[in-house]
DNA sequence: CTCAAATAGTTGACTTTATCAACCTAATCT
DNA sequence: AGATTAGGTTGATAAAGTCAACTATTTGAG
């Protein structure tokens, strides 16, 4: 298995992992939904501009995703002071129940992951992933 | 950042890198063309079925990506001496070319993932990834 | 051997996801 | 002010992925 291949299958497997466990919460959310929740609630002042830079989506998109999750009730979103042309999100609190759902099952998601491995495996699976993410000029970019 | 986000930014940097090359090459494929001829490079008396599992996809999805790259000349097809059920596929000379082209490129890609890194530290990514996978009771997979 | 069930592949219809271009409004820059 | 840039929305369309039905073989239980 080269470095494609790793990197490809762990991909996969967290996604598709994750996707049971949504589903089987029913929380009925998709793959955008979850990046989407997690990215406001990690950023301050969120507008949908910053969405499309971090998820490295085309803005079309991202605009009928946070239509879609206003709708659900998801979200909220109100003008900036600062900038007229922003609407900064935030998420409700039935969007912020969801968010915190989904925490809790990537949490046990990372445990079956993490499972017979020492927190110095850990650390150094982080520290040379960043090393090869920067070696790429990556960002935290999700 | 954490596991999930560690393993979709390596993701996602390889994707958007590989298919800048890809592109940079003017090669005319696209990602399901690359797992494609990759699959059926490596799958000696490859069928539809076969890439069908290998790749985790729709057997209609893989049935029209076949006919498209049959189209394209890449791919050979004749059928099965021992199932006349089965189609087995191969790669036609331009196939050939094609992934090996590819192949060169992911090479490349992949030493400016490994830059800096010791053999140590790859053998170690390799050996804490295949790990997690084993975990999750996840295979060869792709 | 025979017939029901399973397997390989194809096709039609459809949903989801992603992309492109046009457009509006507000901000910024001489 | 007037031109340009940036945030966001919308329409149209393309690409990806899914579901179900169907044909043609093959397998396997009785």
């Amino acid at each position: 298995m080269n470095l494609r291949e790793t990197i490809f299958a762990l991909a996969q497997a967290y996604r598709v992992h994750i996707k049971e466990a949504v589903n089987a919460n029913e929380l009925g959310l998709n793959g955008m939904h979850v990046r989407c929740l997690h990215a406001i609630a990690n950023c301050p002042q969120c507008t949908a501009n910053a969405i499309v830079n971090q998820l490295g989506k085309d803005k079309a998109q991202i605009a009928r995703l946070i239509k879609d999750m206003l709708d659900k009730g998801w979200l909220e979103k109100h003008s900036s002071e600062f900038d007229k042309r922003s609407q900064i999100l935030s998420l409700s609190s039935s969007g912020t129940a969801l968010q915190q759902q989904l925490v809790q099952l990537e949490k046990q998601l990372e445990q079956s992951f993490e499972a017979g491995l020492t927190q110095q495996e850990l650390d150094e699976f982080r520290r040379i992933s960043s090393k090869m993410l920067a070696n790429l000029g990556e960002h935290s970019w999700e």
